[in-house]
DNA sequence: CGGCCGATTATCT
DNA sequence: GATAATCGGCCGG
């Protein structure tokens, strides 16, 4: 299975977004492996985006935006989540793409572990907090590169994903984000039950 | 299933 | 000092 180029990376937000979709993120933890297939991403942009966070310019969190694409953009948030985004982009262009939600399809047993109460529901993997808590993802893998074998996690290809079973939305928890950034229609997810790779 | 609300702290003004 | 790219528990229908 082929790992994503750097080159994958550097197109348009959007379109990098979109796919993402399907693509199998690959997290290495000791011995064991964990996968899961991306079913729901978001793009943010540029310092006119103001649901972006580099919309005051660059700062220290921000940075790694302002940088190479295919690295890993992880931060956190409300006093107790990280977010997983992948820095997308020229260089000097602050573009991610967050990765909201997976499809487990490797270690399903020991993401639940991860998830303590959480594994006799049905929902516990469609979040962008919930797959990070699943894979152990923290602040200490940000700016990881993706484009790596080498790197404690990675993305390669996954399912092939037809334009049309996309489903686009606006942004998830922009409240307090003016239009028309809290509107664009920049919230990716296709349905993926089932699948495998 | 859907809506409401408290938790909890890094980051920036 | 205010805010946050969220989650999970609790409640009502």
């Amino acid at each position: 299975m082929h790992i994503l180029s750097r080159d994958f990376y550097r197109p348009d937000p959007v379109s990098v977004a979109k796919r993402l979709l399907g693509c199998c993120l690959v997290r290495k933890t000791n011995d064991k492996i964990l996968k899961g297939l991306i079913s729901e991403t978001e793009a943010y942009q540029g310092e006119e985006d103001l649901g972006c966070h580099a919309h005051n310019g660059k700062t220290p969190r921000n940075a790694i935006m302002y940088g190479p694409p295919g690295y890993a953009y992880i931060y956190f948030t409300y006093g107790k989540h990280w977010l997983l985004n992948a820095v997308v982009g020229e260089v000097g262009f602050p573009a991610a793409v967050l990765i909201r939600a997976l499809v487990p399809v490797n270690g399903k047993e020991i993401m639940k572990v991860n998830r303590p109460n959480q594994a006799n529901k049905t929902k516990w993997l469609d979040g962008p907090a919930k797959l990070t808590q699943a894979l152990i993802l923290t602040g200490e893998f940000n700016g990881s590169d993706l484009c790596s074998f080498s790197s404690p996690f990675y993305i390669i290809e996954g399912v092939k994903i037809e334009d049309e079973k996309i489903t686009k939305g606006s942004r998830i928890g922009l409240n307090n984000v003016p239009e028309p950034w809290k509107s664009i229609p920049w919230n990716f997810r296709v349905n993926l039950q089932g699948y495998s790779c």
